[in-house]
DNA sequence: CTCGATCCCTGGACGC
DNA sequence: TGCGTCCAGGGATCGA
């Protein structure tokens, strides 16, 4: 469930609360979503965390420093990745505050405190990446939304057959969005989620990105979203949940215009959509048509 | 290129 | 209370 503006909550948390800190030791405990468990043993201890950044739904641990004074393999430059999946937290504790269950790492600080990774499911990942391997991984991933510019949004959303809801969900072409943040975007936008996304018109490719950029920040200024368990740093549940206006709210009706809100599987996700504000590809299509034929002066009069 | 299906995993909701 | 069942979800992977 973290997506964007619940990592960046975190990851700001982190900034504050570990940045400039130095990793004593390494405690795993289950280590099937890390990547290679040893190499976070090996390069950990002795390092700096520089500062903690959000790139994409990953919240990336800069490292500096030198282990025991020795030149460090990796370098300056190399990172800790860290996806924190469904239930994934990551956070500061007392070394005598006791660990829950599903604590699978722990990385004890030089003042005292430990930096542990709690995740029950285990969706979320952590890798160490030493600096020369850091840009092949990180260009995987395509734009960060709240940075995409309106004419590669554009050419993004003119250059994808898939529906737009799979775009949007498509780390590869935007890094960050998840469910909820695609489904509340898609409702501000009166976009449907099954439309094609070469077929969108280009203004409505432009209230996209204004609805999406507009409900990221938003999102992030209220800590996130917390439907199951999503915590920041210091415990607190985030606030936007209160202002979701699609996601979740099957049945219930729409903000806009009091319609049921719709539950249906698209690109293998639950979306919710309000059928009326939100016109099926087909009912879009006759709409634009109609358009077409009406002037816009017609229009203003009429 | 794009799709759906399947798997991973556990906790919570629900029905009986 | 205690089962069993279903669902949630991001991402990898595979076959169509």
């Amino acid at each position: 469930m973290p997506e964007l503006p619940e990592v960046e909550t975190v990851a700001r948390g982190l900034q504050l609360t570990v940045a400039g800190r130095r990793i004593v030791s390494v405690t795993l405990g289950k280590t099937d979503f890390i990547d290679d468990p040893a190499a976070l043993e090996l390069h950990l201890p002795g390092r700096f965390i520089e500062r903690v950044e959000r790139f994409g739904k990953f919240m990336l641990l800069r490292l500096s420093g030198t282990q025991n004074g020795a030149p460090q393999t990796g370098g300056p430059g190399s990172s800790l990745l860290v996806h924190l999946g469904m239930t994934g937290h990551l956070s500061p504790h007392s070394v005598a505050e006791p660990f829950p269950k599903h604590t699978h790492v722990r990385f004890l600080l030089d003042d005292g405190r430990e930096l542990r990774y709690t995740d029950a499911r285990r969706f979320g990942r952590m890798a160490y990446l030493a600096a020369e391997s850091l840009p092949a991984e990180l260009g995987r991933f395509g734009a960060d939304p709240l940075e995409i510019s309106e004419q590669e949004f554009s050419a993004l959303v003119k250059s994808h057959k898939s529906r737009i809801k799979a775009l949007l969900l498509d780390q590869s072409a935007l890094r960050g969005v998840g469910n909820i943040y695609a489904d509340e975007s898609l409702w501000r936008a009166k976009i449907h989620p099954m439309r094609i996304a070469a077929k969108l018109s280009p203004n409505e490719s432009r209230k996209l990105r204004k609805a999406l950029q507009e409900i990221l920040h938003e999102a992030i200024a209220l800590r996130g979203s917390s439907i199951s368990d999503f915590l920041d740093v210091e415990g607190r549940p985030g606030e936007y949940q209160r202002r979701h206006r699609a996601y979740g709210r099957e049945a219930k009706p729409c903000y806009r215009c009091k319609t049921p809100i719709r539950r249906a599987i698209v690109a293998g996700r639950s979306s919710y959509f309000c059928p009326k504000c939100q016109l099926a590809p087909k009912s879009a299509k006759r709409a634009a048509k109609r358009r077409k034929r009406v002037t816009p002066r017609h229009r203003a009069a009429s």
